[in-house]
DNA sequence: GCCCTCACG
DNA sequence: ACGTACGTGAGGGCC
């Protein structure tokens, strides 16, 4: 009676059944195949201490511990593919014929999916001749007629034929993060037939992936139309001479034999010769001892810990000698030549004024870490500190060396930076925080910092001192321990040199100059600061006359309120959230109403008061300067960028905003500003990178690139004849190819019809051809490899490359054309900047680097020495690589940041 | 913490 | 039919 009742609720997608029997059958190939696209983003980041890719099995142990969780089954099953050929290749040798060979990378996991298996206590299964899809159909009919509750796991839609009142097949969606129940209700809810009549279906329309061919023009419409009416294929040709002739009638009479071939093909066999039975399926749960064997092996620690909670902690999070660090144990701490790591610890990212709460340095052999800043102090830490020759190991150089010169201390000897490695190995996801950074790289057991700290208001020192330096030590212990790997990464990437040449010395070049500072003058902004108070409540008031009332201007939804609602002006755009105010947006109602202008005209000066007045003033140390931290380790493209504030957008354009930069000036009297900056150094790269011959020879000839596009897309013979107009059009096409162009962003960008755009761009690849053939090469090259790369080696991976979401794979195809331009520049002038340190050194120059705004350097120098300036790092600028044309530089210098540009 | 807007290359 | 230039950081409003 209970049986019964129960057996029409469906409970969490599993029909309870008489029999407390349940028989679970996971197809193995196809939800491998899930698993690992599943985490393909992570392919790169997933390998094991030997070097084998742990995607796939770490994905596929998630999926198959989530559904042991949801059936709690007595018997499983796990059916493999034995071969490429089956019994239905013999019938048809297209068969699967178009499928893309397995990837390596999940192919050399299949073997230790089998291992996890065995270990885990589940039977695996694999036949000659049949598919995964078979054994599964034949166990299936098995375990139902013993009166089992049947579940089927898998990624393939196909496998939902097998579903009936007793079988329940699990699809496995979104990445196999969620299922998807089939039962024959949903079939009917879902496509009006039975499961067994999708048979009859998919021989209809035939299967592109499995490559057989169904009746021709017969889609999934048609078939499942025809299905409903006939009942199965059989039933539609036993009525076909009833059927009224139509140009379908005609294509099932071609393709009978196709349709009959295709049902065949596509119908699961419920008797293949399978030689395992249900009484081998029995499962009892995991041989721990082994499954832990299993997870070692492939370096799956937080696996280990789930599998004795207890017991893994002690080898995961276990006490690490640790010794405090103070004078007296100082030369035993530092004693030899070994590589040490080393780690000043501070809780704030601002590593310019946050204390110093913890200094450690050591090996895995033993551990030193103080709780406070003192040793920093030292004369003999900060002498084994500055020994080039003593090999020290972090995370985040700068940092660390920043932190340590505000000690007077200075660090040599940095041989591996952690996290800068990390991120040139992969740009994504490259957090500040150690322990993400070392999971990510397959090193489990750090605590996040936000674990042991806390975040927001709650951060602190934790109460508890041995979790304190036992956290420090686990942190140095992660660092020194990944560093063979990551370094071999490297290799493998072939990114050592991008490494130890470019982006290693950087750090302390950046270092240096976050440290010198540029100064600021307050006065300056105050003044600014004044004026600007005047003038914005003056148009404050305009703006409240104009309106009628008093309201918010900043505010987006209280000035759509405003203009769209009460002054009914029309709205042009909307955003997500309302009416959007942009400045595009109100330059297009700017006739319709003087508030228009006023608005545009307050919001211009509430930027420059809030950001550049405000903003700035608070960000000026006691030295009266301003560092910035310079973030190394951020960008996809291999920039800079710069916080804290941002000094690499400070207002350039107008005049109103670029009076800020007066309050930019040199640190001692008598010295000024010097700035040298790249002149069109991305559309350089661009014919560096294309080979493009008349691109290159606009460049070797010097001429201006914006009027020569001009006069290539408006079919001109003269220079004489390029209008202003027509540069500035030429200019925003040669951008927006750097770009990834599209017609539509090129007509929004200068107003003009997407058509007239779109005769722009090709005009402008039949002027450029090469540059064309690049931008399908390096599409085609990020789909291959799944990354592009700038002339350097830096990496960025486009996982979107191949979506089927188009706005996604459209987005990446722009960052493979925009990204090798961009980061080959970043390239440029980061190898300029280390030139450039050292020729500063070696010339004893005082002249200090300050700033680097993307394609720009600026320098402060006694006056005496800008003659010198202007000589030589234009000449190193230039010189940074050696590009098929030429690389232009143009230079300055001023009292303040406002007179040298 | 997210959204919108706007500053730079 | 649909949404679209590439890369960033910061301030103010609002929930």
């Amino acid at each position: 009676m209970h049986g019964e009742l129960a057996a029409s609720w469906p409970l969490k997608g599993v029909t309870i059944v008489a029999t407390d029997k349940k028989l679970l059958l996971i197809d193995g190939n196809s939800v491998a195949f899930r698993a690992f696209f599943a985490m393909h983003d992570a392919l790169d980041s997933m390998t094991n201490h030997d070097g084998l890719h742990t995607n796939a099995l770490y994905a596929f142990r998630n999926m198959l511990k989530n559904i042991l969780e949801k059936v709690d089954p007595t018997n499983v099953l796990v059916a493999f593919d034995a071969g490429k050929t089956t019994f239905r290749t013999k019938k048809f040798a297209e068969y699967k014929g178009t499928r893309a060979r397995m990837p390596g990378e999940l192919a050399e996991q299949l073997p230790y999916m089998h291992k996890m298996l065995d270990a885990m206590g589940i039977k695996w299964y694999e036949l000659k001749d049949y598919e995964a899809d078979d054994i599964i159909g034949t166990m299936a009919k098995e375990g139902a007629a013993a009166g089992m509750a049947v579940t089927v796991l898998t990624g393939d839609r196909d496998l939902t034929q097998l579903a009936s009142d007793r079988v329940t097949v699990q699809v496995t969606v979104k990445g196999g993060g969620q299922l998807e129940a089939y039962t024959p209700a949903s079939f009917q809810a879902d496509l009006g037939i039975t499961p067994k009549q999708f048979i009859d279906m998919k021989a209809l329309m035939g299967d592109n992936s499995d490559n057989y061919p169904g009746v021709n023009k017969v889609g999934k419409v048609t078939a499942r139309k025809l299905v409903q009416q006939y009942g199965s294929v059989e039933g539609i040709y036993e009525h076909i001479d009833a059927m009224k002739p139509s140009k379908m009638k005609e294509n099932l009479l071609n393709d009978k034999e196709q349709a009959f071939l295709s049902k065949d093909l596509a119908t699961i066999r419920t008797d293949a010769p399978i030689t395992v039975g249900l009484k081998d399926t029995d499962y009892s749960g995991p041989d721990t001892a082994a499954l832990r064997a299993v997870y070692e092996e492939l370096d799956f620690n937080s696996f280990l810990k789930d599998l004795a909670p207890d017991e893994a902690d002690a080898v995961v999070q276990k006490d690490l000698p640790v010794t405090p660090l103070t004078s007296a144990v100082l030369t035993k701490a530092l004693a030899g030549k070994a590589p040490k790591a080393v780690m000043i610890e501070m809780l704030g990212d601002n590593y310019h004024t946050e204390p110093v709460i913890a200094v450690g340095v050591g090996t895995p052999d033993q551990w030193y870490v103080a709780t406070s800043d003192e040793i920093l102090r030292d004369k003999l830490f900060q002498s084994w500190l500055a020994n080039d020759a003593q090999v020290k190991y972090v995370f985040d150089a700068k940092r660390n060396y920043v932190a340590a010169h505000r000690f007077g201390a200075t660090i040599n000897g940095i041989d591996f930076d952690m996290l800068l490695v990390s991120y040139l190995l992969n740009t994504v996801d490259n957090s500040n925080d150690l322990g993400a950074v070392a999971a990510q790289h397959g090193y489990h057991g750090v605590e996040p910092d936000a674990t042991v700290y806390g975040t927001g208001k709650k951060r602190q020192i934790p109460e508890g001192h041995d979790v304190f330096v036992q956290h420090i030590a686990h942190k140095m212990a992660a660092v020194y321990n990944l560093k063979d790997q990551l370094i071999k990464d490297l290799q493998d990437h072939a990114q050592l040199d991008l490494y130890t040449d470019l982006e290693r010395p950087l750090a302390i070049v950046l270092a240096n100059m976050e440290i010198a500072g540029i100064k600021c003058d307050p006065d300056t902004l105050r003044k600014i600061g004044a004026s600007l108070k005047d003038r914005l409540r003056d148009l404050e008031n305009q703006i409240y006359t104009e309106a009628g009332h008093e309201f918010n201007i900043n505010s987006t939804k209280q000035l759509g309120t405003v203009l769209f609602d009460e002054m009914k002006l029309p709205p042009v755009k909307k955003t997500k959230t309302g009416y959007s105010t942009s400045v595009d947006v109100l330059e297009k109602l700017q006739d319709q109403s003087p508030i228009i202008q006023e608005i545009l005209n307050y919001r211009q000066l509430a930027k420059i008061q809030s950001t550049y007045v405000d903003g700035l003033l608070t960000t000026i140390h006691p030295d009266g300067k301003i560092h910035t931290r310079y973030i190394q380790t951020l960008t996809q493209t291999g920039r800079l960028s710069s916080q804290d504030p941002n000094l690499q957008n400070i207002p350039m354009h107008q005049d109103e905003g670029k009076q800020i930069r007066k309050a930019f000036v040199p640190s001692h009297d008598g010295w000024e500003l010097f700035d040298a900056d790249y002149s069109q150094v991305e559309l350089r790269v661009l014919a560096h990178v294309s080979g493009d011959k008349n691109m290159q020879e606009a460049f070797k000839e010097n001429r201006d690139i914006h009027a020569n596009t001009a006069m290539k897309i408006f079919h001109l013979s003269d220079p004489s004849q390029v209008t202003d107009n027509m540069r500035r059009q030429a200019k925003a096409t040669n951008f927006g190819i750097v770009y990834g162009i599209s017609d539509y962003g090129l007509s929004q960008n200068i107003g003009i019809s997407r058509t007239q755009a779109k005769e722009f761009i090709d005009a402008y690849f039949e002027q450029y051809p090469q540059v064309k053939t690049w931008t399908e090469q390096i599409v085609k090259t990020a789909r291959e490899q799944g990354y592009v790369e700038t002339i350097m080696h830096r990496r960025r991976y486009l996982p979107d490359i191949n979506a089927k979401n188009r706005n996604l794979r459209q987005f990446a195809e722009r960052t493979a054309m925009n990204t090798p331009i961009q980061g080959s520049a970043a390239d440029i002038i980061k190898v300029a900047m280390i030139n450039m340190a050292q020729a500063l050194q070696q010339q004893k120059l005082q002249a200090t680097m300050l700033l680097q705004v993307h394609d720009e350097l600026i320098f402060e120098a006694p006056k005496e020495e800008i003659p010198i300036l202007a000589k030589l790092v234009p000449s190193i600028m230039d010189s940074a690589v050696k590009l098929a044309v030429p690389l232009k530089v143009d230079s300055s210098s001023g009292a303040t940041w406002y007179d040298v540009k």
